[in-house]
DNA sequence: AACCATTAAGTGGTCAGACCACCTTGTTGT
DNA sequence: ACAACAAGGTGGTCTGACCACTTAATGGTT
């Protein structure tokens, strides 16, 4: 498939595949580096490429002496090494902020379909909390819908590219928005999810 | 300062002031490894880590035999790095053919303003082309849409998806669905999208 | 038996050197 | 003038060697 593939990029994956084989969660030990050189065919330093590559995402935890353990995922490792090379184009900014905006509306629309009357009562509170700011109020927001559509994997992809896109332009909508998506789950009415999305007029 | 960072973060950091100092944007130059490795004092290995650290994170391009080079900004390495791990922590089946056929519905919709008749007969030819298996024909096909959403982000989202998909259950559709939505591309009916994918039958 | 110092083994951290594969450039020979 | 070749620079990779640190086993003292 991939014959140019670097080695240490082939060790990444093989990480990834003994960390899921192993159902290996945050602070649990992975095997040393020797050990995975040995067992993947690959060089001592091929493998620690991968490692410190890892570590800088924030994906592993390293301890001196002890070995190296899955850690819980912190993104401002990544973010705050990101944000320090102050590079953008303006043509991803857009790709991301894109992709953002359609998998929070399909969350929208997935969670049309779990959500019951206190629900509703509960993202009304949190666009009326004062103590939250308009992203706060954002972040809060999707992450109650999200975690109503009970697909993990879509609420973990989307808290991603909310932490990347936080870095390049902080995105919520008007109040108005939420207002209005509240009311077409009060009044039942699915079909208008969509065209919300399509016409909402993002602030800043 | 800092008595306890490590070499390949020390290094992280010079590179940084490096190009700052230098004023160096997307597709300048950097120093060699052994260049580096000499005027900061570190041994070539820990120089690697540091590039290969900001390899994955997108920051730079490295190019054998010639150099390595400041790239554009781009999220996705480091986003489909952070996906991978991600994802298997949220690893239910459903979860992911659920987030996947998403996806590919928003792909449909996103590429029906940018298809001309052209990309359809290379569609019509993609689905009949006897010489791919019907997973490669899924492949292609969708691959081929998700280039004229010229969203390259959602396209490695997908290919993530869909190489992880793999490993549990390669899906495909009924042909009858790609010559369906083709016919929908014809003619103009982009109301019918969302309801093709939702009642699609699917054959693994 | 309980305790503490020593030791040994395992682990990450780092470096130096050696090849290899690849690209560019300059030289050579026709 | 042109094509073929050669040399040097660069990333890609591996090996082996230390060092620093942690942990566990060891063993002797109290």
């Amino acid at each position: 498939m991939s014959p140019k593939q670097k080695v240490y990029q082939g060790v990444l994956h093989e990480i990834r595949k003994y960390i899921d084989a192993h159902d290996l969660k945050p602070g649990d030990k992975l095997p040393s580096e020797r050990e995975l050189s040995e067992k993947l065919h690959a060089g001592r330093s091929s493998v620690r490429e991968a490692l410190r590559a890892m570590e800088l995402l924030g994906l592993i935890e390293t301890r001196h002496g002890e070995g190296t353990f899955l850690s819980q995922y912190r993104p401002y490792h990544s973010v705050e090494v990101l944000s320090s090379f102050v590079l953008q184009g303006a043509k991803t900014k857009n790709d991301l902020l894109f992709a953002k905006k359609i998998i929070e509306k399909e969350a929208a629309r997935i969670a049309y379909d779990h959500i019951c009357d206190d629900d509703i009562e509960e993202l009304y509170g949190i666009v009326h909390d004062s103590t939250l700011s308009s992203n706060e109020k954002h972040v809060a927001f999707f992450q109650f819908l999200f975690y109503k559509t009970e697909n993990l994997l879509l609420a973990r992809v989307w808290q991603l590219m909310d932490e990347f896109s936080d870095n390049i332009s902080s995105l919520s909508y008007n109040q108005s928005f939420y207002l209005e998506l509240i009311n077409l789950y009060r009044s039942n009415n699915y079909s208008e999810i969509e065209e919300l999305f399509f016409t909402l007029p993002a602030s800043e």
